[in-house]
DNA sequence: TTACTTATTGAAATAAACTTGCAATTAAGT
DNA sequence: ACTTAATTGCAAGTTTATTTCAATAAGTAA
């Protein structure tokens, strides 16, 4: 799942951007240049700190809401009451996983996934429509296991 | 996954309680006894609300710590960025998912769960260790759906 | 380019979840 | 019952995220 996302995608994020009601800014580029660079899922706080005074906090906040919301951004939640954010790659339409290493915090990005009729029976059991999942896998990396 | 503890379990847990350094105080014993009655994973406040004043807030949040330092409870994340804890059933050792209805949060605990050999293969792969997962589904109930 | 319209931003205030410091309380051993 | 230290309550502080509103700037049209 290595990311690094060509210039190209950057110009079809833009063409998404665009729209009716909706406006190409500043902030919004930048902070989808950033997410296009990073390899991981950051927090609205890491973006701020790298954009270190491009825009206001609250302009981060508010764009990556408006990114989920156009579905080209994904969130996800590692356990630690901090939304984090990454770019919703072409190849896997944002679906992938995390392990995290519950000592140092390492990231490492997950293809693999469980076998999807788990969901469409867990859906039909219960009489839902339109399931999706969140999963994270958290372990001890190498460097932190006490040999 | 049927919730509903019994008498036998809350002694249980009290044995457990009890140990050096520790004191069985009355807050935590009506967390345990509140969580032996719930059937789904409960926020620190929905717990301060029903025990009306029996204990401060912040009593219930460093309760729910201590329990969970335990393994007594365990932690649960609906991606709404607030904690719910559940009991830990001695049938899965604290081991489920939940699915939750996007529109109207009603929660169903599911019992099933993907192949163990994907976690060990990740594991292996990555050259983590103590590999565990969180996992949860989202979807639309039957009530919500907009037939 | 210039003017116009309105989406967007920044700054401060607010909200919600959770934590910390400390004096008062209380559980548990002697 | 006495003593000691774990625990609680209250107030204050953090952290994450949202809201309000005047100022700014993106897109459009002249």
């Amino acid at each position: 799942m290595a990311h690094s996302h060509s210039q190209h995608d950057l110009i079809d994020l833009r063409a998404k951007l665009r729209g009716k009601d909706r406006r190409i800014t500043k902030p919004r580029e930048e902070i989808l240049e950033l997410l296009g660079k990073e390899d991981h899922p950051v927090t609205a706080k890491f973006i701020h700190e790298k954009l270190s005074g491009a825009c206001d906090l609250v302009t981060v906040y508010r764009s990556l809401k408006l990114l989920e919301s156009m579905s080209l951004v994904k969130r996800f939640n590692f356990g630690d009451n901090t939304a984090r954010f990454e770019l919703i790659s072409s190849t896997d339409h944002g679906h992938h996983h995390h392990l995290i290493c519950k000592v140092c915090r390492t990231v490492v990005e997950i293809d693999e996934c469980f076998d999807p009729s788990l969901e469409s029976k867990i859906a039909k059991k219960h009489g839902f429509q339109n399931v999706t999942h969140e999963l994270e896998f958290f372990g001890i990396c190498s460097s932190c296991q006490t040999t």
